[in-house]
Parts: structure tokens; C-alpha cells; sequence
DNA sequence: CACAATTAGTTGCGTTCGCAACTATTTCGA
DNA sequence: TCGAAATAGTTGCGAACGCAACTAATTGTG
């Protein structure tokens, strides 16, 4: 099978797959963000912070940049500044005192309740305008692409 | 069909489709750049400013920023490099002397001709750990995503 | 035990980005 | 036809980014 005709000389960016994705998870960053950016006012680094702290309290901002694929100092800045909004605190771990623990404060806690439900809610929406057929193909081929490239869990 | 299990109260980013999706952009756009950029010299932008004037000969930057989805500054920028490069050159539109029409310079469509069959290799590649069904799938899923989205051309 | 190598996390710095403002030109409407 | 609104493209500026260098603490090795 064949992305395009097979003649086709020059290349169409418009059916080019590596463009189309970066358009499509721009897209849908784009249908998301809006929540918890101007809801909750978190980018997509603090966001992704929060929502790692959410489930792995006490986690580290090493574990955390593992766990997004963020740069250490994306993940540093967005730590900082969500402790300064006292969404999350930090206590140095007593077996290693370079590490720093992370855990989502009273606030923080509300707003992940908060959150969390309309984010996936948003998720659902999204994936609702595909078939079921089609969101397992689709889920599939992402799967074996992140496969290929050596970006799984 | 649900994506993770219907009971999970917590978010687990790695299941997290926009999350993934945007990881696996990431990953692809990784996996093609070396060829525009360490063996051509360009980034993003300009691979995608070259791509169009490419198979658009003496088109706009505005066409190019409507096109690509950049913005217009990126565009501009991009187009300002090329132009120093003397890859791309810009005459001013006699019908509209506010537009400057955009067209590959005889070094620009030599390496042109080299880097899009490089591109399009790499993307068959790519697509090659897909099976037939799984390519299939995935465009389709692709397509009523960015239908969904009005991202279609 | 001491010292080199490693690791967690932060910060300085140059680059890239998009918004807003700007110039130049064209189009629209009274 | 003249002035206001719109459009093509550029530039100033502040925000975000990643690399490299740094501090502090730990681990490994002789």
C-alpha cells in the first residue's frame, strides 16, 4: 500500500505523514489546552507535572522527566513554578539527600480532582468521531510506530 | 471501545492519547531530521518552505504560511535564511508589489532533487513497520481526526 | 579510606517562537 | 476620488526551550 501515487515527483507536504502528524498533535494539544491553561492556567509542562505527581506521590523530578520524555530543566522550571503557586511542595529525601520528593498539595489535590475528569472527558470527545474500527486501527499503527522508534514505556 | 480501563481514577499520561501523540510527532520528526539538517543544513521551517516552493513555484510566503499551518514570522524568517543562502529568491509581484514571489535558484532545485527522494525513502521506511492493514487503519484514523479538527487542506 | 566518577537538580546563555506593532501597498466605500 | 480598512511582509520584544556548565550529594574502586 501506498501513501501517495506512486509517480508523484515532487513531494505534497500536505500528504506527507511526518507533517500531517506534527499538524495533528499540535491540533489536539490545541483542543486540549484550553482547560488547563486558561481554566486552570498550567502549560503543557506543568500540566504534565501535575498529572505524573497526581498518580506517583513522592515521585522525583528525575522519574518524572523519564516518565514525560521532558527535558530535566523543562521539568525543573515547571516544578518551580508550580510549588510557587503552592500546587505542589518538595521535601528533600532523607535516603538521598539529592533527591527531592514531590507531592501535590491540598490545592494541588482540588485541582487534579478538578482536572483530571475534564481532561478525559475531553479525550473521549475527540475520540468519539472515530469508528470503533477505526479507533483501534489507528490506535494500532500508533502503537507499532512508537514501537519502531523505541518510544514505548 | 475505551482506550484504558473504564475504572482508572487517576490520569496515566502514558495512555493518554494527545500525550502520545505528541511524543510519537516528536519521534518522527527526530527520525527524518538528520537527513535536512545535518546533511543539508536546514530546520524545520525551511525543510517546509523548501518543500513548497518546491512543487509551487513563485508562491507567496502567504501561501506558504497558509499551506504549512506556520506562522507568518516563521515563514518570513525561514524564507529570510534560504534567501541568504542563496537557495531560494524572491522578486516582487508586478501585480501586487506588496507580495514577492518565491522560486528555487538553480542551487536550490539541485539540492531540491537530492533531498526529497531521501525524505520520501525515509518515510517509507518509516511506514514499512506498519503492516498493510495497520497503514490503512492509521491514515484512516488520521483523516476523520483531522476532519474532526478542520485541519484538512 | 580517599578520591574519581556518577547522579539529582538548578542556572546561564544563546536560539527559536509567536504576539503585537509597524511599513508599504492595495482595495473598498461614501 | 479620497480616506478608511484590509493585506503582505518585517521587526521588536518577552517567553520558552535545550545545551552546557555548575553545585551538592552519593557511589564505586583502588
Amino acid at each position: 500500500m501506498s501513501v501517495r501515487a506512486p509517480n508523484e515527483l515532487g513531494l505534497e507536504l500536505a500528504g506527507f505523514v511526518p507533517y500531517r502528524l506534527n499538524r495533528l498533535a499540535v491540533g489536539v494539544s490545541n483542543h486540549l489546552s484550553d482547560i488547563y491553561r486558561e481554566r486552570f492556567g498550567l502549560d503543557v509542562p506543568e500540566w504534565r507535572v501535575m498529572a505524573t505527581v497526581g498518580t506517583q506521590h513522592g515521585c522525583t523530578a528525575q522519574h518524572i522527566a523519564a516518565s514525560t520524555r521532558m527535558h530535566k530543566t523543562r521539568v525543573s522550571r515547571a516544578i518551580a513554578h508550580l510549588e510557587e503557586r503552592d500546587l505542589i511542595e518538595r521535601v528533600s529525601s532523607a535516603a538521598d539527600r539529592r533527591e527531592r520528593e514531590v507531592r501535590l498539595t491540598k490545592a494541588g489535590r482540588r485541582m487534579y480532582a478538578d482536572l483530571v475528569p475534564l481532561v478525559l472527558e475531553r479525550e473521549r470527545q475527540l475520540l468519539a468521531c472515530l469508528t470503533k474500527e477505526q479507533l483501534r486501527g489507528f490506535l494500532a499503527g500508533m502503537e507499532a510506530l512508537e514501537s519502531f522508534l523505541g518510544l514505548q514505556d
